[in-house]
RNA sequence: AGGGCAAUAGCUCAAUUGGCAGAGCAUCGGUCUCCAAAACCGAAGGUUGGGGGUUCAAGUCCCUCUUGCCCUG
């Protein structure tokens, strides 16, 4: 019955296009009542860092529960996967996770690198895991590039240690340039689209030219969904709110003992680690306690890192034209985001709730 | 009070003997198929503290005022 539902995509969507009446609307409401219990529904929650997507998610997750509905968090939020890095990512409390199940978080020793491709096969496993077993899985994130690779056809060449190794030497004794200029030979419109400064794209590109023997012809997919029915949901928050909230955060991690918990990383080898070591805040205490800068210069250069990583995050979703975007400020978060994601839903935005324009840039 | 030093982009500072006022950071915008909390690219931003003078030409030299710092009383 799940699969089948599953297969037309677009059923619940058809029910409450936005032209029907209010009159119909409780007749479709019943309809939709119907249906939550076969259609599965999965909810992806995006906006930048601090906007309060893991508070909605967890409110979310109990107003399905009053519906006698189970759902759960599956992460996409790339540092969350590291055990240890607690204060500093704003990971979700032992509390918290103990209400609600929180899948893609604690798999990795700071020492290890993570990397998209696992991710995206792990998380899609939670996904389909929660599916089975009739759970919502409920995909909260602010790495744009985890929850697309997720949701949206993405698939991956693979990697080579021993070739990319080689790849790294030769960026180190010919530079980047030389690089770029054999990408120019090998594949002339990928070298177009990669800019010579950009190391790490042309060793990449590179490699998977020489792994696949084809060329480099990277763009990204389309928007189109690889699974059957997803909403996508954006918390839409202005510049100056999501700065001072940043701001506070940041002072809040200190208080809260983020320097110790560096430290105590720091020992089991995060400096030496490709990924974790790069973390917005980790990277810049590490310089603290490396007595390379003070403390007020690694506190301000995490709320400005802090700052900037959340205009890329909001440069990157708002390309999504898929998203539908709630204000931060809307009195009822929870009952609006339900309203896209609850039993009535899946995708429809009630009038009420229209984006914002003043808040979504 | 007297003497000395300074004042240039939002911030920190450059600017040959007087010769088209620049850079880093912040800000804004963009790129993105395995390090993505990463990496990279672009744009905007100035009556050089105010006023006067010398000069073909003044951020630069002279006078004056304002503000700040230091020294001496």
């Amino acid at each position: 019955m799940v699969a089948l539902l599953g297969s037309q995509p677009s059923s619940t969507n058809f029910f409450l296009l936005p032209t029907l009446g209010d009159v119909h609307r409780p007749v479709v409401q019943n309809a939709c009542l119907w249906l939550r219990h076969t259609v599965e529904v999965t909810v992806v929650l995006v906006g930048p860092t601090a906007a309060g997507k893991s508070s909605l998610a967890a409110a979310v997750v109990r107003r399905y529960a009053t519906e006698g509905r189970r759902a759960e968090v599956v992460n996409a939020d790339s540092m969350l996967v590291y055990r240890g890095m607690d204060i500093g990512t704003a990971k979700p409390s032992e509390a918290e996770r103990a209400e609600v199940r929180h899948h893609m978080v604690d798999l990795l020793d700071v020492s290890e690198n993570a990397t998209v491709a696992e991710f995206q096969q792990l998380a899609r496993g939670a996904i389909e895991d929660c599916r089975a077993r009739g759970v919502i899985p409920i995909v909260v994130g602010g790495s744009a590039l985890y929850v697309r690779a997720i949701v949206d056809d993405f698939e991956f060449p693979g990697t080579d240690p021993a070739v990319r190794a080689r790849l790294e030497r030769e960026l180190l004794t010919h530079g980047a340039e030389r690089l770029h200029q054999r990408l120019s030979d090998a594949d002339p419109l990928a070298a177009t689209r990669i800019l010579p400064g950009n190391a790490r794209r042309v060793v990449r590109a590179l490699e998977v030219i020489e792994l696949t023997g084809r060329s480099f012809s990277a763009v990204l997919p389309e928007y189109r969904y690889r699974l059957p029915d997803v909403v996508q949901i954006g918390i839409a928050i202005d510049r100056p709110t999501l700065d001072a909230r940043i701001a506070a955060r940041v002072d809040a991690m200190w208080a809260a003992g983020f320097v110790a918990e560096v430290r105590r990383l720091a020992a089991s080898g995060l400096r030496d680690s490709l990924t974790a070591s790069r973390a917005l805040g980790y990277r810049q205490v590490l310089r603290y306690i490396d007595g390379e800068i003070s403390a007020a210069e690694a506190r301000d250069l995490t709320i400005v890192g802090t700052r900037k990583f959340a205009r890329r995050q909001q440069s990157w979703f708002r390309k999504d034209g898929r998203i539908s975007w709630l204000p931060y400020y809307e009195p009822d978060l929870v009952s609006a985001a339900y309203a896209l994601a609850g039993p009535a839903g899946a995708g429809s935005v009630p009038d009420s709730l229209a984006p914002v324009p003043g808040v979504e840039d």
